[in-house]
RNA sequence: CGGGGUAUAGCGCAGCUUGGUAGCGCGCUUCGUUCGGGACGAAGAGGCCGGGGGUUCAAAUCCCCCUACCCCGACCA
């Protein structure tokens, strides 16, 4: 056994090798913080340590005055106690909850990890509480290691804070209010982008203070509509949110790329597959943004996947700039008659029945320029303040539709909708059906109505390419409308659905996309917290300068859910090293003493060990029975003792899928499992 | 918020059409047999049949009104 000694002049932590003595006395008076790998494990005593148990020892914590703040301990070998299935709070259940929807959910139900307390709602056993442990000691010790600092905010807040941000409206639906018996208004917080800020306004006020990060792991609540996945979509769910505070936008790119790297070195740890996508950028100017997604077809999210390896959420695709035509042989733009083409694929068989082109082929929706009006409803402002709605028809090819996601992201924070009956109303020049570029943006002139309004083409619209389009009559549309030399554009814009098989915006070649679960998002915000809760620092000349922030996510618990999507088969959960319960799962088999006897002694040695098992020492329950649950759990590796116990004295010891069996010698089975553990993963 | 569905024991379900005082499997308790792939027998415990109202001699069952949950389409870690 190995242990932990106290230098006392330098107070530093040392190994003192297989002493058998643990931890240094306590002393009643000072406590001090305490950071460890997360593989240590240290010895549970109530005298010396605050330690729930034998279980791993959480990122930081009191302990006594020998042990000096920020102390590291890199140990193995300390004794930890099995988890005996005989006592263990487990119930696993035969057949899949009638509600899960997705394999983690059913599967962390059935193995005893997590049961379902209300739609989105799960309470914690054992099991999980010690997967998620491990979830979050992989996360807080990179997150450590880029130097940030962890506290804890409430997860109950007054609303205060978040009438600054106007989130208190704008978060709508999804926050969970309530109030006090006074009548005070609170909500359970969905995100603590204010609290961080708030904390940092509070306690500095120097450029000499940054940079600095901070991070907390807290439960968060949002009031989702349909919750659903099981931990993936939940409505309490843990989450790793991290925050820097840096003087400058150079601070900001290194805050940044730190937590990007973390972020890279943590998922690999667990386990998890992802795939950075590009996210959309913010309104403010230079903000950039990136998402985890772990590739799983349960996944909500569509990414788009390029050749070159890049990836784009949809919303933040860019159609690369079409190349300009050249048109100068062009027809000039002709009016012609197509009664009765309010749809694209009338006016597309009208085309063809009274208009057939000349070089042969037929008319199509991709030679149309269909021409929309939707509604952007701007925030308040100082000219506004209860916000303004405007009209913007959109020009795009007929043979794509609108993505009003990808609309509205272009106008965010505005929100977009389509046009109602009384916006046309308000414009008698546009004809349903047969709106054109001649009532719309430059080439508008003064014709009466209520407003300007503003028309932009799709990045699809190439200059110089023709077009049929509206001719603001019923009944007419425009042939050989060149954009550029018949119609112009106040601006460009992406409206358009993206398809298989577009050109990825760097070129690499056609875009193909696939559903994902986001795990993690990485996001410049730049000044936007901080000029709205007016967080500033003196800087160097003294004068008062807003701070640049970053914000930084991991769903800890929609993580564990991926972890579990990922590594499972048919017959249940198998966990990755890095965060399985225990490392191997002792079933004693049958009836015999000699079996129990040998598992028991193998349970005792790998405890010393300072290995994690769990042991299935449950009497008079059927070997069977012991195996399925085995699988169902998922630990990586499992010993069995039973019958060649008793035939040839010997332990099986396999993987969780069954494969590389060995029998071994009872002796030498508590090495042989050591080895394993070492070469897993 | 639109469309479809469900609500009966800890879990999974039947019963409802055609009212008659609640059943199956798993799990749980006790005893015996079994013991390397979710064993068997016997005996048990456990239910305001989602809530409210109505019809009826009688309602899990028929009628009305709620509520909750599940699945499919618009928001989010």
């Amino acid at each position: 056994m190995a242990a932990v000694g106290i230098d006392k002049d330098t107070a530093n932590v040392r190994d003192e090798g297989n002493t058998g003595e643990a931890m240094p006395k306590a002393s009643p008076v000072t406590m001090a913080t305490l950071s460890v790998d997360p593989d240590v494990r240290l010895l549970s005593s109530p005298t010396h340590l605050a330690v729930r148990g034998s279980i791993p020892l959480r990122g930081s914590m009191m302990v006594p005055k020998p042990v000096c703040p920020f102390a590291r301990i890199s140990l193995g070998g300390m004794s930890t106690k099995a988890m005996r299935m005989s006592t263990l709070f487990l119930r696993t259940l035969r057949e899949d909850p009638a509600d899960a929807d997705v394999d983690s959910a059913k599967l962390l139900q059935r193995a005893g990890y997590v049961r379902k307390v209300a739609p989105g709602i799960f309470t914690w056993l054992p099991l999980g509480l010690k997967v998620l442990d491990k979830v979050q000691d992989v996360v807080r010790e990179e997150i450590n290691g880029i130097g940030a600092q962890e506290v804890h905010f409430p997860a109950l807040l007054p609303r205060e804070p978040y009438e600054a941000t106007h989130r208190w409206e704008e978060y709508g639906e999804n926050l969970f209010r309530l109030q006090d018996r006074h009548g005070a208004d609170y909500l359970l917080a969905p995100t603590h982008e204010e609290m961080f800020t708030l904390l940092v306004k509070d306690m500095y006020s120097s450029y000499k203070d940054l940079p600095v990060a901070l991070y907390q792991i807290q439960t968060k609540y949002r009031d989702e509509f349909r919750p659903r996945a099981g931990l993936i979509r939940g409505r309490e769910f843990v989450m790793k949110d991290a925050y820097s505070f840096t003087i400058d936008e150079e601070g900001l790119q290194k805050a940044y790329q730190d937590e990007r790297g973390a972020y890279e070195r943590i998922f690999k740890r667990l386990g998890v597959n992802y795939v950075i996508v590009h996210a959309v950028s913010g309104p403010m100017g230079g903000s950039q943004s990136e998402e985890f997604l772990a590739p799983l077809p349960i996944g909500e999210d569509t990414f788009a996947l390029a050749p070159s390896g890049k990836a784009w959420n949809v919303e933040a695709l860019t159609t690369p700039e079409p190349e300009a035509i050249d048109r100068s042989g062009t027809p000039d733009m002709t009016e012609v008659d197509t009664p009765d083409s309010k749809t694209i694929e009338n006016l597309v068989g009208r085309l063809n029945d009274l208009h057939p082109r000349q070089d042969g082929r037929e008319w199509t929706a991709e030679d149309t320029l269909k021409n929309m009006v939707v509604a952007v409803k701007h925030p308040a402002d100082e000219d506004h303040p209860d916000g303004w709605r405007e009209l913007v028809a959109v020009g795009l090819p007929g043979d794509r539709k609108v993505d009003m996601k990808r609309l509205e992201a272009q106008f965010a924070p505005a929100e977009i909708e389509e046009a109602n009956e009384a916006d046309l109303a308000s414009h008698p020049e546009f004809v349903k059906g047969y709106i054109g570029p001649r009532v719309l943006g430059p080439q508008r002139g003064d014709i009466e109505s209520a407003d300007h309004v503003r028309y932009l083409v799709d990045a699809h619209v190439a200059p110089g390419s023709e077009w049929v389009t509206g001719a603001d009559a019923d009944g007419k549309h425009l042939a050989h409308a060149v954009y550029g030399r018949d119609f112009k554009a106040d601006g460009v814009v992406e409206a358009a659905e993206v398809r298989h098989g577009d050109m990825s915006p760097d070129g690499s070649g056609p875009l193909s996309f696939e559903r994902g679960v986001e795990i993690g998002q990485v996001f410049q915000l730049g000044l936007k917290y901080s000029q709205a809760l007016d967080l500033k620092v003196l800087d160097q000349n003294g004068k008062a300068v807003p701070v640049w922030m970053g914000c930084y996510g991991i769903g800890i618990s929609r993580v564990l859910a991926c972890i579990a999507e990922m590594h499972h088969d048919e017959r249940g959960l198998a966990w990755p090293k890095a965060v399985a319960p225990a490392m191997v799962h002792v079933l004693a088999t049958g009836k015999k003493e000699e079996a129990f006897q040998a598992a028991e002694g193998l349970v005792s040695q790998l405890e010393e060990q300072g290995v994690e098992v769990l042991y299935d020492d449950r009497p008079k329950v059927s070997p069977g029975v012991k195996f399925k649950d085995a699988e169902l759990i998922g630990v990586p590796l499992v010993a069995i003792a039973g019958r060649d116990t008793i035939e040839n004295g010997t332990i099986e010891i396999r993987n969780r899928d069954g494969s590389d069996s060995v029998s071994v010698p009872v002796n030498q089975a508590a090495k042989v499992i050591l080895d394993r553990i070492a070469a897993l993963d």
